[in-house]
DNA sequence: CTGAAAGCGCTAACAT
DNA sequence: ATGTTAGCGCTTTCAG
């Protein structure tokens, strides 16, 4: 393997002014210059990026912490944050977490001992505290507000989305209104649950149903509250694949919708377009983007991405 | 920043015996080894992974070159990968390219620079030629065959598959049967039509429509199909969501499937499981989980992964 | 403008 | 068993 102390040998220089031109120093006389490229290009010389990242103290990478990958959700958010590494030639490494504490602790570990420069976390399963003490080792970002000024981040106003999306549909006359959730024990499922309380009051048992991922388990949702004593008239779903499985549920009963049952997804994915689904769109990938960004900057900003309600022919 | 000269010196060893401690090296004396692992422990010491990247010359990271993210292919050839990796704690490094031959490159020069131990490339924009010289400096694993006996392969036979999806489509009575594909120019789309060929002779104009990719392209060549002066019978879909797309028409027309129109798509995705779409499923996670395997054990093997056609109710 | 030399933080002979 | 020392490949003062 050649090294820099080879090239300077072959060009008649020393290490030092290899190392200028490597990086674009201007006080280097030009027939020097030209013969370290001339030596670099003939041996085909790369520089050892462990080496320059030791010295430097930087690696122009960010870890990304992703609790599930092959999920819909988390795949725009990756999306965003790899469309602005990309514009700013930084690198992006996946760390899939499985909402697993250790995992975790092992990625942050990897922040300290100079891998990243900076770690995205897009859901977690530690504590903020546990967490923070890290953040001296690097820019850590968050894809959910916490208003801890160490950790920056780039999010969505969700309980104020949930609100604005059971008053379109107690607007539009709809009183008997169920939902799904993923994760039942999350923060997000909880928030989904007051801001119903908030709407339409005490929740009727069986009108929220949790661990909806996919098409199938949004079909599976739409059968189980369609069969309910009390129908519901509205589902608001948990993401458009399962809106668009409960869409399709209610055809297969020669249901209509809106007029029958209207639905609402979440996160405007391709399915619901094609169905016609309304969705409240977090704009997730712009929430990548803008936490990529603060990374880069190494910003501990909170910036707030808006959401915003696509009303297509479902509700 | 602590080093392991600090520890050293406030355990009152050498930094070899702290190494040795670090790597759980035998001959230790468990006083010293506590006392090291009692000062580690008191100044939350982690060591610094570019250093010991630059001396070993390994870093336990792979990169993946994907054209695009946020593609269900891609999507899931990267989940097979990242659950390999997981499972042998290595670290997975995404590297968008757009199919630009410039950024390959780059990304190869990064092999080349140590920053990663080998390169999965799960499709390329340029030639073999100018990728194997890179395989010197680390494991290159493709996605697709390649006889180079430098190259790696995990992949599938693709052609085979577009055979048998034809044949199948024929046992079953159809003559007149269309299909999409996505890249005009791919190799892929080259294969498809090669195989049409074989079991159908000449291609009716307007019997293949590419640059398909999601739901609302499928939705819009089932139209395009459908209005032909000799309607296909059936339609071989290069994805299910593209495929669903296609059911979706179809039903709005109330032409049942796959009675009036017989629909197959490929890859196996949840919403062909929810729309109970046949499907020709050439296992991209285990491609993946494969190809990971491949750079890990340092193999240049060639693997084929066999495909599975999925029979459901749309053929 | 250029070179010598001192590190960056760690591992791994080589002694002892 | 443990310490000394020479690097890994590069950047960056510091002189000149």
């Amino acid at each position: 393997m050649t090294n820099i102390k080879d090239i300077a040998r072959l060009a008649g220089v020393s290490v030092s002014t290899v190392s200028r031109v490597l990086n674009n120093y201007k006080y280097v006389a030009n027939d020097k210059r030209e013969s370290v490229l001339q030596v670099i290009e003939e041996m085909k010389y790369t520089p050892n990026k462990n080496a320059i990242d030791l010295i430097r103290g930087e690696t122009r990478t960010i870890g990304v912490i992703l609790p599930y990958n092959n999920n819909p959700a988390f795949d725009q958010l990756l999306n965003g944050i790899l469309n602005k590494a990309l514009e700013n030639d930084f690198l992006v490494t996946v760390l899939p977490s499985k909402y697993s504490k250790e995992k975790e602790m092992e990625y942050l570990q990897k922040l300290k001992s100079k891998l990243f420069d900076g770690i995205i976390i897009t859901s977690r399963a530690n504590d903020w505290e546990t967490i923070i003490p890290y953040s001296d080792f690097g820019t850590i970002v968050s894809c959910e507000y916490t208003p801890h000024p160490e950790i920056g981040c780039s999010y969505m106003d969700r309980y104020s989305s949930f609100l604005d999306a059971f008053q379109l549909l107690k607007n539009k006359g709809h009183r008997a209104v169920s939902f799904t959730t993923a994760r039942l024990e999350s923060k997000s499922t909880k928030q989904m649950i007051d801001a119903y309380h908030e709407i339409f009051g005490e929740l009727p048992p069986g009108y929220h149903i949790s661990d909806c991922h996919c098409l199938e388990d949004g079909y599976g949702a739409a059968k189980q509250f369609l069969e309910l004593h009390e129908r519901p008239t509205a589902i608001y779903a948990n993401g458009d694949e399962v809106a668009g499985g409960m869409y399709l549920y209610a055809k297969s009963q020669q249901m209509k919708v809106p007029a029958d049952l209207a639905i609402i997804g979440q996160e405007n994915q391709p399915v619901g377009i094609g169905l016609g689904l309304s969705t409240v769109d977090h704009q997730l990938t712009k929430i990548g983007e803008q936490a990529c960004s603060l990374v880069i900057k190494k910003s501990r900003e909170k910036v707030k991405i808006p959401y915003r309600i696509v009303e297509r022919d479902s509700v």
